[in-house]
DNA sequence: GCCAACGTTGGC
DNA sequence: GCCAACGTTGGC
């Protein structure tokens, strides 16, 4: 199958292109959205390519880029009961979420701002950009990507 | 299976 | 801190 592009977002004050750099790689776990996790364990490959998102940042736009180096596992947090994503209906049986790995791949030297990102022609279908869009993991096309990393430059 | 209430996200 | 948008939950 052909590679996909993704842009997945992350607050910084969680974490931030810059931890991403120092780890190399994370897995993207506490992930609880069925349509993310549906994305993760069915559509995510190893090798496809990812925009990282700041959320909630001043200001928030694509940060840089990774790319995913290993398909969906369990989410082992719903498993703590301790964690704030401790998932009661999941059982190692039946786990509910999963998470693939995400590897550090470059950080953009201009973040590219969502200010900036609206003014683009070519990006003006970036579901990022449609309001209300809460999503953490959107599809991009191979263009909406590339255009991304050209302008993070 | 509908839908109101509620919680969360995320830009501003 | 506000609020619009949207997903989830739960009563019926």
């Amino acid at each position: 199958m052909a590679k996909k592009y993704w842009l997945m977002k992350s607050e910084p004050e969680t974490y931030s292109i810059d931890d991403l750099e120092r780890d190399k790689t994370t897995w993207w776990d506490s992930i609880r959205n069925y349509q993310a996790r549906n994305f993760m364990t069915k559509e995510m490959k190893v090798g496809d390519d990812v925009i990282f998102y700041h959320s909630n940042a001043t200001p928030p736009g694509a940060a840089g880029t990774g790319t995913v180096s290993n398909p969906a596992k369990v989410d082992p947090t719903q498993f703590d009961k301790k964690s704030d994503y401790f998932e009661k209906r999941a059982s190692k049986e039946r786990p509910m979420w999963f998470c693939v790995e995400l590897a550090f791949k470059k950080k953009f030297k201009n973040l590219v701002s969502l200010e900036e990102m609206k003014e683009q022609k070519p990006l003006e279908n970036m579901l990022i950009l449609r309001k209300g869009n809460r999503l953490s993991i959107t599809p991009l096309s191979k263009a909406e990507f590339e255009h991304l990393v050209k302008l993070g430059k």
